[in-house]
RNA sequence: UGCCCCUUAGCUCAACUGGCAGAGCGUCUGACUCUGGAUCAGAAGGUUCCUGGUUCGAUCCCAGGAGGGGCAACCA
């Protein structure tokens, strides 16, 4: 992974947008519900990388803190030592300051493990925990099904002081894995599932990336994670709509142990996007099966691929921003990122050339061995920004080969035999002569230039109806460009046959490498890093590995609004 | 003995405690007239799933129905 941290810009507080969520947290304020300013938490586990949907619950978050003048800590919910690993909490911790913001807290599940190991304690002399000395097996079958109600453990009606020498007993590892658990003493005819005495510890092992192996009753999720937001005095615990099941045990907890005024959880619906999976479990088996080139693959959702890609912090915080929040499971349309992306980027990048699919083009009419530099403006006149570079115009030119068609279609508004097209900041030019190689492929158009005509503008005010852009071939970048696109084919990637997965689905074309475009000169001296819209072609980024071979690697971000393709499909 | 959530424009989604239903994408039209595959502006587009009730007034509250989703990991 590039060392290259940009971004980092602490995100502006947004434009207030009253969703739900900051309804209840202003009444929050204005009632003086919890007697404290709003405290909020991002708690991620370090087991994968962060992706768009954890952005999204980032700049809710954070957002709800700067926006009402609260907190926002990070914490770790490393409950789990199968799983995690620092180089998670690193990457994650990158992620989020790349994402422009600053937590309050940092906080580890696992430094609470004792505090929470304490209120087991509490729970057990209070009657309402018990240690159960079934299998998983038994666990699993004596639960019930959601139409029936589950049966008792034999061991659910030990006596505390049982319970208690037991509980001490696993703490000092004396029992091994999977031999008992504590678990909360609720209702086992309980209609919301998760309280039919849910288990609160089980033993391990097994070395934490933190503890070592210090440490062998760990808590679950439903344990750890209210009594955590409590005693981070957490006011509004916001999580997403699978976890709606687990309020109940939430707030059976934080009142079980006493927490007074204690946090409330709020749920509203997990991001999905069209074309790609936002699943830490399926992004795991992507990296782990070599179907991309790591977490940071620039076709990966994650905010480590998405930065590799290009893509600015600020549009992604455009994103989270136009995709709201709310109580209902939303499918969001790749095309909406999309152009949050190039909303962002083009108002800010600078404009360059660069032709992808070089086709030679000799102007017969102009001399041999000059050269002109022409001046052309880094920035569309509704861009508020002002530069320009110079860019050498000579007798033989590379154009793209799709801005040719030897019988041009319907509207198609570019070279053909006998057309005239501007060259973007340049002359017009008309196509003579089409010249074919033996297998009758175009390998050169043979085109006369209008000397009247520099910077495009012809003098009798004839209309020319295309613009295409052009690059001098003595002078060309040989450049690698990779095209990348979405990762999967279709938009729903779990939307298939019995008996297949999602991967059946990944688009085989997901990325195009184009290893000898064409680009300006003017790209020789840009830092890496840089980004840039190809005219008409996409908005790309100078690759952070830097050079391939000597050569230069630009990444494409995204590409232009495609009115041309729709004018294809329409006929 | 099942519990919980959801249903709003062509598509994807918003809409604080009941008070003229909004955005993006898509579509159409126009402007810039050197990105015509960019950008900008404007327009069209609605029986708020159905039935009934409460109310001066219902997308919102109540009852019933239809459809979609979540929950039965010693994962989070």
């Amino acid at each position: 992974m590039s060392d290259l941290i940009e971004g980092g810009a602490p995100a502006p507080a947004p434009a207030p947008r009253r969703d739900f969520i900051r309804e209840l947290v202003a009444d929050d304020v204005a009632t003086g519900r919890f007697g404290r300013a709003p405290a909020t938490r991002f708690p991620p586990e370090p087991n994968g990388f962060l992706h768009l949907g954890h952005a999204k619950s980032i700049c809710l978050n954070f957002g709800i803190a700067q926006e009402f003048g609260g907190t926002c800590n990070l914490r770790f919910d490393d409950t789990n030592p199968a799983t995690e690993d620092v180089r998670y909490v690193e990457a994650i911790k990158r992620d989020v300051q790349w994402l422009g913001f600053r937590w309050d807290g940092e906080f580890y599940a696992s430094d609470y493990f004792e505090r929470l190991y304490a209120i087991a304690e509490q729970l057990v002399t209070d009657g309402k925990a018990y240690v159960d000395d079934q299998d998983e097996e038994a666990i699993r079958t004596n639960r019930g099904t959601v139409t029936s109600p589950g049966t008792p453990s034999p061991w659910r009606d030990r006596s505390v002081a049982e319970n208690l020498e037991l509980l001490r007993r696993m703490r000092a590892g004396e029992f091994p894995d999977g031999s008992r658990v504590l678990r909360a003493r609720i209702d086992m005819a309980h209609p919301n599932m998760v309280m039919r005495d849910p288990l609160l510890l089980r033993i391990r092992h097994a070395h934490h990336y933190r503890r070592g192996n210090d440490w062998c009753v760990y808590p679950l999720y439903d344990f750890a994670h209210g009594l955590s937001d409590a005693f981070e005095g957490i006011t509004r615990s916001l999580c997403t709509l699978e976890f709606k099941d687990a309020k109940d045990i939430y707030d059976w907890l934080v009142e079980a142990a006493g927490f007074e005024r204690p946090p409330v959880q709020v749920e509203f619906a997990r991001l999905e996007l069209d074309y790609t999976v936002l699943s830490k479990r399926k992004l795991l088996r992507l990296v782990e099966e070599g179907h991309v080139a790591g977490w940071d693959d620039p076709r990966m959702p994650t905010i480590a691929g998405l930065r590799r890609r290009g893509v600015r912090p600020e549009a992604i915080r455009a994103f989270a921003e136009v995709i709201g929040v709310a109580r209902k499971d939303a499918r969001v349309e790749i095309a909406t990122f999309e152009h949050a992306v190039r909303d962002d980027l083009n108002m800010e990048v600078p404009r360059r050339l660069c032709v992808l699919n070089p086709l030679k083009v000799v102007l017969t009419n102009y001399p041999e061995g000059e050269v002109e530099w022409l001046d052309a403006p880094s920035y569309p006149h509704d861009v508020p920004k002002t530069g320009s570079r110079p860019m050498p115009f000579a007798r033989e030119l590379w154009v793209d080969r799709d801005d040719f068609m030897e019988e041009p279609a319907k509207k198609f508004h570019r070279l053909a035999p006998g057309r005239e097209v501007r060259l973007r900041f340049g002359y017009l030019i008309t196509c003579q002569e089409v010249v074919k190689d033996a297998e009758g492929r175009v390998v050169e158009l043979r085109c006369t230039y209008d000397p009247a005509t520099k910077s495009g503008q012809a003098p009798d005010g004839r209309k020319v109806p295309g613009t295409i852009h052009w690059v001098s071939a003595a002078h060309a970048l040989d450049v690698e460009v990779r095209l990348v696109d979405r990762l999967f084919a279709q938009p729903d990637p779990d939307d298939v046959p019995e008996g297949q997965d999602f991967l059946s689905a990944l688009n085989p074309a997901s990325l195009v490498m184009i290893p000898h475009a064409k680009a300006e000169p003017s790209l020789a001296e840009d830092p890496v890093g840089s980004r840039y819209q190809f005219e008409r072609t996409g908005y790309f980024y100078a690759e952070p590995e830097g050079s391939v071979g000597g050569k230069r690697v630009y990444n494409r971000i995204v590409g232009m609004r495609d009115s041309w393709a729709k004018e294809v499909r329409k006929g």
